[in-house]
DNA sequence: GATCGCTATTGTGTATACAGAAACCGCAAT
DNA sequence: ATTGCGGTTTCTGTATACACAATAGCGATC
């Protein structure tokens, strides 16, 4: 077992364009880094501690990653969200999520989805014990999400879907907690959850489907109101 | 109209970075690096002629579209292609192209597609002309998705779409080209086009359902008799 | 007073030099 | 013969220096 150090989270030294990478893009999802904001090359590797070389690296993941975008000529400015975004994103969220989860019902290896199962039964007292029970739901999600990946063994699929999860990561940050949602959200995912056990993958499909328009529709709910109470001016769109 | 240069192809002089990264990307999509193929900053850089900065970050981008991987230690290799990664690429691409079909037949603006019937209409005679015929064919399919990437006007399915076709260029290398099965597609997409302009989305999304199962059944079944008979040593696995 | 042009500054794009790490080769020892 | 060890070499990772392009500010001219 000489892959010890690979368990842990991070022994080796990493590249100083590692470092810079993960670095921009956790500023970037937090919205330390609003959208917008400006990035100059000499600034940000002062800032962060490497080289101009190492730190451009970075920007060219973060580019491909969609979080951040080149001006002609000036620098970089990281990407902007808008309302209209928001629902293209929904799109082809839908259409991920919705084969991944149909595949996970085919596979049929029920295993690691009965033990989810038991941890969604008990979500609602979960979402009853405040802050620190949001966050175990939502790590809750993770296992759940990490559960699918692995059941559909398909690492391009995968991988589109981690790409769109990191730009809902950023959407998250602009919708509003509604603990309503989240009740009804564990019991949607209590019901996939169900049928992938079940082998259902048409259910499966359907409750995702559903299970998403009703995300969608919270999320554009709060922001429509925060937008006309002016809570958030990131998104003038 | 001051973007004319825009429009034209390349009258700029491109950065040395784009330069090596378009290069090494045809490349490797036409088969000239082969999967597996190992790829030395120096000697790289010098073939090119680029020095090695610009040729890292050329190489940055051919590792986020997943063409290349890094190797521990030394150097890079080209993403090599199994039978079973072709099977995932399309359940992957099933999902992204029904979801845009379906999204152009919602959008009810059938101009463009009015134009592109008629000419798949006379598509079987296109592929009676020979190779010049079937090169027309495929700048006909070309332009098909081109113009269901605009219907579509979702930035994140569009992208996710073309990184999908990106690897699909190199499966298309492998499969030997079946006169039969291009005239089968070829109906099978004046259905699909015939299907968005009566902007019904359920036809849409079945017929290519159907389409993309014909498509790598087709696929499958080529590189099967290829590998059986020694044509295609790329595919080992 | 406004506009045009020049200049200075700033920032990117590229090349290269240097340091550290990993693989290869040869040698020796078991 | 095989295996372990050390030197050597090659390659990556990073820093820095230089050149070019673009922009902004200032001044001059109309």
């Amino acid at each position: 077992m000489y892959t010890e150090t690979a368990m842990l989270g991070l022994d080796v030294p990493l590249r100083a364009s590692e470092r810079a990478y993960r670095q921009l893009r956790g500023e970037i999802l937090n919205g330390l880094l609003a959208p917008g904001a400006a990035l100059l090359e000499v600034e940000q590797a002062e800032r962060i501690g490497v080289s101009r070389t190492p730190l451009r690296e970075a920007v060219a993941r973060l580019i491909a990653d969609g979080l951040v975008v080149g001006r002609r000529g000036r620098g970089f400015e990281v990407t902007d969200i808008s309302v209209d975004s928001i629902s293209e994103l929904y799109e082809l969220r839908q259409a991920l999520e919705v084969q991944a989860i149909r595949l996970a019902a085919t596979r049929r290896e029920p295993a690691p989805f009965l033990k989810l199962r038991d941890a969604f039964v008990t979500a609602p007292e979960l979402l009853d014990q405040g802050d620190i029970g949001v966050h175990r739901y939502y790590v809750l999600i993770d296992e759940l999400e990490d559960a699918v990946d692995a059941a559909v063994e398909n690492p391009f699929l995968v991988g589109a879907l981690r790409a769109v999860r990191t730009h809902l990561a950023r959407i998250r940050r602009l919708a509003r907690r509604n603990p309503m949602r989240l009740r009804a959200a564990a019991s949607e995912h209590l019901l996939i959850i169900d049928a992938i056990i079940a082998g259902d993958p048409s259910l499966a499909a359907h409750a995702t489907h559903i299970h998403l328009h009703q995300s969608l529709l919270s999320v554009l709910a709060t922001i429509d109101e925060d937008s006309a109470t002016g809570v958030n001016p990131a998104l003038v769109d």
